[in-house]
RNA sequence: GUCUCGUUAGCUCAGCUGGUAGAGCACGUCACUUUUAAUGAUGUGGCCGAUGGUUCGAAUCCAUCACGGGACACCA
């Protein structure tokens, strides 16, 4: 836990080290220097400077001062060795080693100013030369600083950085300057996404906006967060899924679109639950969950490809490997993965006793479909490393799922699960607007007994589909939680810029007033 | 929500069965014109997460609270 967050003394200038450092912002005035000036004359960036002279070593003196460049860039390291240092400077780009020798600069300057005043976490521009060191390290020789942004902060130390997960997390900034790790998980996850929306625009979908604020919280099983619109009076629901304004545009008669943003969840928090997460929800009319499988795989592809990944990836302990993507009905699962006696799938009395023989929990007013999916929790799910499609999932644990024309009681949907998570759900949309109308009454009952998380009526929706939607396939994909496939990471904290963290003081004194609200 | 571990200097961490705090980095001063976590000398720096309790005495023991990590439960 960090103590310094909760002391303020950062942020109140109190502590010694700011207040050294404001003084030195004033010695830098006093001297005509802004100690944050905006008037910045760079022309490469490190990475280029580096690519563009990495034949400086092959030269005479290995030097090239015919050269001549302008970086910027952050100290993150400050060695002085009397009359010449070293610094190494940093931008999105990469690292550099500057030189800065005392006799390359305007007189007093190094002594008075560059020694002084200038330190590590400053931003600063450097002019000068490329030349090569004596223990070989490409660098720049320079033949004047200019400060840029004095920090009044110090950057934390230059060797353990930041570790503290609490602060990374609540000053990602400060990660980020410190971790270049980090900032490559990060941008990893805004390729993913660019790659995802160009991946459907490709395919010819077209990307919708759907509203965030519903006046009923459907499309998933979720508790919804609450707000309120003034001006009309009313409450509305952050949504948790898009789903069915996503339909009522197929009904309209668009025939391929998608939505990639953010659902909202008032669940619980872990290393896998945010409280809001980025998804990507696409509908394909026309087609179905077949489809839906054939495009997965390519998307998949498309990723891998595009990213440059090993076709095996590592994932903590284990190897994923996506040569392959394997297909397999929930009922077949159970026995063949799960290990689950296959003479007892089907029967409801049987599975209630497996399951509470297996410690695992079990209602008896459980129907056979949420049985089977307890089962499938329970037995398989974590089983699943290498990609997997389970379809065929029961009707009562599926109520936006088509029903299969051979088996009414099972849908034609399929989860895709890798390294033991569910990444993707899809189905062939139900688009029958009286079987939807009975499915959203079974929900109503059984939120009318207790489950919180039952969809509620909306029939705004049903009378959509009234009007007649094309056979459609549909699909949701956890982005977050891909991104940490992709990047091997472990906690949804780690692939979210910033993740949701509980307030570090009572700031909200009437907060158990809107407690109360809420909860009407 | 439950269990469990943690919170000591700006950062990374020591601090044993209670005797009012230590290192490295950073920072200040000095030396040093090819270093690589530069080096050497020297110095400054702490409400030991918060509140109570036990005790002659608490960073240390106990309780409660706050925040965080991990696991489980629910979910995506």
């Amino acid at each position: 836990m960090s103590k310094q967050i909760i002391k303020g003394k950062l942020l109140a200038f109190e502590n010694k080290f700011i207040q050294q450092r404001i003084e030195k912002a004033e010695l830098l005035r006093a001297e005509g220097i802004n100690p944050y000036a905006n008037n910045s004359q760079r022309n490469t960036t490190i990475a280029k400077f580096l690519n563009v002279n990495s034949d400086v070593a092959e030269k005479e003196n290995q030097r090239d001062e015919k050269r001549h460049y302008i970086v910027s860039g952050r100290i993150k390291l400050f060695r002085i060795m009397g009359k010449a240092s070293f610094i190494k400077i940093e931008d999105e780009s990469g690292m550099l080693q500057v030189y800065v020798a005392r006799d390359n600069l305007p007189e007093g300057f190094y002594n008075d100013t560059f020694k002084k005043n200038i330190e590590t976490g400053d931003i600063v521009e450097i002019n000068g030369f490329p030349f090569v060191t004596g223990k070989g390290e490409l660098s720049l020789h320079a033949e004047g600083v200019k400060l840029l942004t004095k920090a009044i902060a110090p950057l934390p130390e230059k060797f353990h950085g930041i570790t503290d997960k609490e602060t990374r997390y609540r000053k990602r900034y400060l990660d980020l300057i410190m971790n270049a790790e980090v900032r490559k998980t990060f941008k990893i996850r805004s390729k993913v996404i660019s790659l995802t929306r160009h991946f459907f625009e490709d395919k010819g979908f077209l990307e919708v906006e759907t509203p965030m604020m519903h006046p009923i919280a459907g499309g998933a099983n979720a508790k919804p967060f609450v707000t309120h619109h003034n001006a009309l009076g009313i409450d509305r629901f952050l949504r948790i899924a898009p789903e069915l304004y996503l339909k009522r545009l197929i009904v309209g008669g668009f025939e391929a679109v998608f939505e990639i943003n953010r659902n909202f969840r008032n669940e619980g928090m872990d290393a896998t639950h945010n409280p809001e997460f980025t998804s990507i929800e696409f509908y394909w009319a026309y087609k179905t969950y077949k489809d839906l499988i054939k495009i997965t795989k390519e998307y998949f592809e498309y990723l891998f490809d595009h990213l440059d990944l090993p076709t095996i990836l590592p994932y903590g302990d284990l190897e994923v490997d996506f040569s392959e993507f394997k297909e397999i009905p929930l009922i077949e699962s159970l026995s063949v993965i799960g290990g689950v006696p296959e003479d007892i799938v089907n029967d409801k009395e049987k599975i209630l006793a497996y399951l509470r023989a297996n410690k695992l929990e079990a209602k008896s007013e459980m129907t056979l479909g949420q049985l089977q999916g307890e089962l499938f929790d329970g037995f398989v799910e974590e089983k699943l490393i290498n990609p997997t499609f389970i379809t065929e999932y029961p009707v009562d644990i599926s109520p936006l799922a088509r029903r299969s024309d051979v088996n009414p009681e099972i849908t034609e949907r399929f989860e895709l699960f890798i390294a033991g998570r569910e990444i993707a759900n899809a189905f062939s949309e139900l688009n029958d607007p009286v079987d939807q109308y009975e499915r959203f009454k079974a929900q109503v009952e059984s939120k009318e007994s207790g489950d919180d998380e039952a969809h509620e009526m909306d029939e705004d929706f049903v009378e959509a589909l009234s009007y007649g939607m094309a056979p459609t396939a549909g699909q949701g994909i956890g982005l977050d939680r891909l991104v940490m496939l992709l990047t091997n990471e472990h906690s949804i904290r780690d692939v979210l810029l910033f993740p949701a963290m509980k307030p570090l003081h009572n700031e909200h004194a009437n907060d158990k007033n809107e407690e109360n609200k809420t909860g009407e």
